[in-house]
DNA sequence: CTATCTGCAAACGTTTTGCATCTGT
DNA sequence: ACAGATGCAAAACGTTTGCAGATAG
């Protein structure tokens, strides 16, 4: 695939069983959803490889880091610019394709370079507002 | 103080001083910022106690969590809706009084019941810039 | 061939828990 | 008086690290 080959890093049949949950599970997994996942092709797959490729992915910008759950990390394959909308009872995730321009106050802009923003809504899903 | 009062917790002393602390340093600290400063004036003080107190606190209503770091929750005295401006040099964290209107898109609305927002600006301050 | 990756186990930092004792209300 | 808080130590949890052996390029 393009984007492997673009990573410019070792494509181990490990990393490529990372990569592949990552383009095929959209839904934002934990090291351990992922750890767990590969471990079924690769049954010596250890946490160290899960981490270490997850943080060369994380450097080479072919994946994100997301900070939605507090104590656990979870990562995106999506790099392209987008948000989140989260259900607060069962932790749906659901992404948000949308360029928001949002304008800073002067004495923001004065005191920061803005790089990037993300906004993270929070709600209730159609599914848990059903079950009250 | 109104508010301590209107949380309907039991204020012993130790949770006392940890809301004052919380009150007095807004530069949303860690749990561990909290008990080191607390157990100045209660050398008995335990991290228990520090997390007890901050999980109350989140129930009641009394402060937030900041999802800003991996790896370790920051703490927020203050309730009233902002957002977060957030230097990647240094982790200096700006508060943004700013109430956006965030249009979201139809099909997010029909499966979701916003509740809440919050937008993190990252970006990199006057002093990490200029330290080129 | 060699720079880099894997996998194991041990260590780490943060947060949670069980429980006996103590204390605000 | 008693529901609920404290404080200690141990454990849990996600993540990181050191290192010997393996492997992609």
């Amino acid at each position: 695939m393009e984007k492997y080959r673009q990573l410019n890093i070792k494509l181990t049949p490990q990393r490529l069983a990372i990569l592949d949950y990552l383009r095929d599970n959209t839904n934002h997994p934990s090291a351990e959803d992922i750890f767990k996942a590969v471990k079924k092709k690769f049954p010596t797959m250890s946490f160290a490889t899960v981490y270490n490729t997850l943080e060369t992915l994380l450097n080479k910008g072919g994946i994100h880091e997301l900070k939605i759950e507090t104590g656990k990390k979870r990562y995106d394959y999506d790099v392209t610019p987008h948000h989140h909308i989260i259900c607060i009872k069962c932790r749906k995730i659901v992404d948000l394709y949308k360029d928001y321009k949002i304008p800073l106050p002067d004495e923001i802009t004065r005191e920061f370079e803005l790089i990037n923003k993300t906004v993270e809504f929070y709600g209730t899903c159609r599914n848990c507002k059903k079950r009250h």
